[in-house]
DNA sequence: ATTTTCTCCTGCATGC
DNA sequence: TGCATGCAGGAGAAAA
């Protein structure tokens, strides 16, 4: 799904066409996301102005005078703006519909999104409290501390959004090859040196991935639903047997933690 | 306390 | 064509 560089993209397109603006309705046509959305919400949201746009991690924010609305994509979600009588998409389950005519749109087919209403500042939210630092600006000391206590693969790691948030499947194959440490490594074996070298990584590779709009496998679209072309970019992500870029060995498949891992056995030897 | 497994849901590719 | 199977970009909750 959409992770840092998808969701910053829907993020900024959606910013334009609804920052300052009222909510005039609220459509809600199936409740049932990865938590239920609450019932009150468009009594809540009507006639309430937006008055910032924000990134979390991969969770956006919508604020307003009373609270905030927390939004995450799950595996298939995104944003668009459309106008406000626009033709019914299949999976189309929230409209927020907005005085300038415009809808955003929530679109999430396999529903492991959400959407939900704090009133208390958003970041003592339960599931923003714990969030690690993002990617953009964490240091390497930072990361090299947490990293000593814990023993499971690198990759699973720098894919616990307690840790460092933003970084998902296809960005963690991409972060670790550009690093050249084997995903396998445990954490807690990782040095200062690596974390600098994977921090690195990752802000290159997040930013040109912000740059080229994200990365569309199959379902991400941006705010405009036009696709992203970073998937035109990808090293490793998706090519198993493929040869490798810098040193032709093929590229492997494992699972990690039953996600899809894709690396070079030889660049990224321990 | 940390790590692994399970779970939510739809859509698509593959194989019979 | 239809059906069963497995897999997909996330991540909290439960189990180990």
């Amino acid at each position: 799904m959409p992770e840092l560089p998808e969701v910053e993209t829907i993020c900024h397109d959606i910013s334009a066409s609804i920052l300052k603006q009222k909510i005039t309705s609220v459509v809600i046509r199936n409740f049932k996301l990865r938590y239920p959305i609450s019932k009150t919400l468009p009594k809540i949201l009507t006639g309430q102005k937006i008055e910032k746009v924000s990134r979390l991690g991969k969770y956006i924010l919508l604020k307003t005078k009373t609270g905030a609305l927390i939004i995450h994509l799950g595996m298939s979600g995104n944003l668009q703006i459309k106008p406000r009588d626009h033709d019914l998409a299949k999976h189309e389950h929230v409209n927020i519909i907005l005085a300038n005519n415009l809808s955003l749109c929530y679109h999430d087919p396999r529903r492991f999104g959400a959407i939900l209403w704090t009133t208390k500042d958003s970041l003592k939210h339960k599931l923003l409290q714990n969030l690690g630092p993002d990617p953009l600006h964490i240091t390497a000391n930072h990361l090299f501390e947490r990293a000593k206590s814990r023993r499971l693969p690198i990759k699973q790691f720098i894919m616990n959004n307690q840790i460092i948030t933003g970084i998902g499947n296809i960005y963690a194959s991409e972060i670790l090859f550009a690093a050249k440490i084997d995903p396998l490594q445990k954490a807690n074996s990782i040095s200062l040196n690596q974390c600098k070298k994977l921090i690195k990584e990752a802000k290159r590779i997040l930013k040109l991935a912000i740059k080229h709009r994200g990365t569309t496998i199959s379902d991400h679209k941006d705010g405009k639903g036009k696709e992203g072309s970073f998937q035109n970019k990808l090293k490793v992500y998706g090519k198993e047997k493929i040869p490798c870029g810098k040193c032709r060995t093929k590229l492997k498949l494992i699972k990690i933690a039953g996600r899809s891992t894709f690396f070079c056995p030889s660049c990224q030897a321990t």
